[in-house]
DNA sequence: ACCTGAACACCGTTCAAGT
DNA sequence: ACCTGAACACCGTTCAAGT
């Protein structure tokens, strides 16, 4: 039954790959050394205590992360090119990302995308405080945006959906706009209104001056 | 020692306290039955479990969402009006938000603002999907930012803080932009942050077609 | 250097028994 | 109708003891 030596490395693959399917809470030291076929307590002469264990999860998938190619001709597409990258990475490992997250870990993280933007900023010839002002903004929209996504996705049936809330006679709110009514009671295509945000907003921050 | 008789509005009431102050997580069955001076089996009568305790609580925070009141003389002014309400309303009780967001309670609760939201879309003569777009996209964008923002006050120190990541010789990134260098190095101002993204947002959206 | 089981102090929940 | 303690099945962590 004696198994082979317990690495450093296997604990932190296994834990990883169970951290992805169910999220950090369903990691249990137990459960992670049945996984494993060895004693709990050999788990911890290795990664020292459950937390740890989380942060050297984190670690590597800071570490992880590749690097941006924006594309498209003006610095405008750009960086809705950059944007767009960014969210398909963050929802890549949602899991994980939230650990980065919530171990203060998002702007290092975030450095090579913080680069490109600057990059695009300038292109658009913004300079000082403004540059600098126009890629938080998007950073920030675009981390927003998908924290956003991530917990309506996460979330349970809404009760009342969208669509009871705006369809009904009562819907008084709706202003005599079926259209309007007919168009809010629809989910939510979050792809599309995640580009049209960056779009609007990309437009204002780095289009010509008014 | 006998205690008068436990009620659920007492068990609601004083579960609430714990999690407005430390959240969730730190809400134990038993701590809470020690608070109450009562046997940890009673709240299970008044309650049921644990998990329909916290529903309750989310309903409760839904109910008491105050109604907003937009300021200003045009659209644009009132939605980045209601746009900062918003925030500040989100702010106030973050745990209690946090939970009606992982509950799937969120579009019930917001039901006032996008009402509001509706009525300033319609006075910038946006009709149909373009005014509910228009809504929507402002919506993520206040939810997004808060979220984003009380992720980064919870996280603990910035390894490497911006500072660091900035500020050093090897700061290529900064593409010999002074100003900007230290513009990125110096910590966000979230609340001007927040006032540029909206309204920069709000222009694309509601401004004169270009 | 690496692994182990026993033990401790916590959990949420169920249940039969009390009044 | 309301409350109780005992018990069950889980946790993370420590520690002395093994090899």
């Amino acid at each position: 039954m004696a198994r082979t030596p317990l690495t450093r490395d296997e604990v932190l693959s296994v834990a990883g790959d169970l951290v992805k399917q169910h999220g950090p809470e369903a990691l249990s030291m137990r459960k992670l050394a049945a996984e494993l076929g060895t004693a709990v307590t050999s788990i911890y002469w290795h990664v020292g205590n459950r937390e740890s264990l989380l942060d050297a999860l984190v670690q590597r998938t800071v570490a992880d992360l590749g690097t941006i190619r924006p594309r498209g001709s003006g610095p405008q597409e750009r960086v809705v090119s950059i944007a767009r990258t960014l969210r398909r990475q963050l929802r890549a490992h949602p899991h994980l990302v939230a650990m980065v997250h919530e171990r203060g870990l998002t702007e290092h993280m975030f450095l090579p995308v913080q680069q490109a933007l600057v990059h695009e900023a300038h292109a658009a010839k913004l300079r000082g405080a403004d540059a600098a002002e126009a890629v938080r903004a998007v950073l920030f929209q675009v981390v927003g945006h998908v924290l956003v996504e991530r917990n309506r996705e996460r979330a349970p049936v809404q009760r009342p959906g969208e669509e009871e809330l705006w369809a009904g006679a009562k819907a008084v709110a709706a202003e005599d706009d079926r259209a309007l009514a007919r168009a809010l009671a629809a989910p939510v295509d979050s792809e599309r209104l995640f580009d049209t945000s960056v779009h609007a907003l990309v437009k204002s921050l780095l289009g010509p001056a008014t």
